[in-house]
DNA sequence: GCCAAAGCTTCCAACATACGGAATAGATGC
DNA sequence: GCATCTATTCCGTATGTTGGAAGCTTTGGC
């Protein structure tokens, strides 16, 4: 019943596994036998893996040899992973404009799956709560103003798909049912933004347009979050109107090559001299 | 020839070698056989191992199958790494604060092997250039103020350790020479700040402050990255002060428990129920 | 301070897995 | 359309991985 132990094999798959398992302890860590006891793996097993995960510079192992939690070197490595499209490179200086003219958090969101990830975001003076949160952060596609930007402008069977499988997810968290999420995807679609305060992270609110690609469908979500007050009917068109015009200026950066997408683009240097 | 061929034995670290390879091609991507021949592997090897990356979901693979590239589950992974001592989430509001109060972009950096890393941005206004870059990004400890903070303030065994490997690394980097770098440590500890333009990035100035253990040791650095004509004399000693009182607010809150640091704080979920 | 228990590490023989050559299928480009 | 390069499948082999057992270290109780 612990985790899932059918299947994990490989000792590239166990790697990824203790990864994943560090990752959730956190800066906590977690001890050697914490690792195999959840992953029902024998200690020496465990041992090993480690072992090589803190020779690679992946894993620091904590002084007295107690605690493993996952290297600065893994996070500077991941961090280049978090760029799909250049998306995240197009759209810093937007971010920065944007936080600097609104003098509010601005979010970059992408779809991992059946989640949205943070891959960036641009504070601005006002505190806020927000789901997704730090860079890094995830939340159900269709949770949070830019969440839902993308649900709604994903294409159709790619939305019915994650639909079907979040629906469960969303229980007890504002989606009451699947009438109400399909209203207000379609409510999105047709305005061409996500707002309205959920009411589920009082006094926050929140705005987002989609980032589209060529054929009109989401690749991203650049969001606002602030402060319910900030966000009343006079200023919203406001914010909005200035949100579009950033989302087209990305999309208008996006690869143009795409269609065929046969572009080579830099490659790695060979290596050898 | 091509890579450190003595040594990659198992599948754990070939795939972490492709991990970092990947890495190093960034949105690029790599293709099956360019990672083969970097790392002198058969294209059959290779195969399986990202089949199996991709199965992870560390590893995207393009539509037409043809490129492979970091997946973002992997970045929001990794996103958790970077927090050491809870380092960016201590340092987070600080860094808000700072870079509201002086307008400016600062930089959280922590040392990562020879390197220091840039665990958290917040920025300013003005748009500078740094060596550090974005969220990630790396430098050679001892180049760029927070990164000379960070050396300055090593215990001697470790700094002497870190000049002796960095100082080949500096070359042509505006170090001199051995003399040089060490009078520029002594300035650092004796002053308690880095600053000074270096003249390396032209029209860019920094100021950094170390922040420091229970032992007097870096454990990261607080760091402004601007333009030059905002760190005029009259400016700096104030900037140094605030950076100053910042630093020590976290050295505060870096876990009490240090010399013993016995305490086994939040532990994973059993797993079984 | 001692002893018991738990955790970590080393060793090694049995085993399973990953390996890579060869051959096939699929792209690409001339 | 053919030649070349790339991706994928197959399979016998050898190599790397496994986990029991045992030693060693740390932790915690008394």
């Amino acid at each position: 019943m612990t985790v899932d132990d059918a299947g994990a094999k490989s000792s590239l798959q166990r790697g990824i596994a203790i990864l994943r398992l560090l990752a959730e302890a956190n800066e906590a860590g977690a001890r050697l036998t914490d690792v195999a006891r959840a992953l029902n793996l024998t200690p020496p097993t465990v041992h090993r893996i480690l072992k090589t995960l803190v020779e690679e510079g992946m894993v620091e192992a904590d002084k007295g040899s107690k605690r493993y939690r996952l290297a600065i070197d893994l996070f500077a490595m991941a961090a280049r992973a978090g760029n799909p499209n250049n998306l995240r490179d197009i759209c810093r200086p937007i971010m920065l404009r944007l936080s600097a003219t609104l003098r509010d958090t601005i979010f970059l969101l992408v779809r991992s799956g059946f989640d949205a990830v943070c891959l960036d975001r641009s504070e601005g003076p006002f505190p806020i709560r927000s789901f997704t949160g730090d860079i890094g952060g995830r939340v159900t596609l269709g949770i949070g103003q830019g969440s839902l930007a993308i649900l709604a402008f994903l294409p159709e069977e790619e939305r019915e798909e994650v639909i079907r499988f979040n629906l469960p997810r969303m229980q007890g968290v504002g989606i009451l049912d699947e009438v109400y999420l399909r209203t207000e995807i379609a409510r999105v679609r047709d305005l061409g933004y996500a707002s309205r305060s959920t009411g589920l992270l009082p006094g926050m609110s929140g705005v987002a347009v989609p980032v589209l690609d060529r054929e009109g469908h989401a690749v991203a979500a650049l969001s606002v979050g602030t402060i319910s007050e900030r966000l009343n009917e006079e200023r919203l068109p406001v914010v909005v109107d200035i949100l579009r015009r950033e989302a087209a200026g990305v999309r208008n950066q996006l690869n143009p090559f795409d269609p065929v997408l046969r572009r080579p683009a830099a490659v790695l240097g060979s290596g050898a001299a």
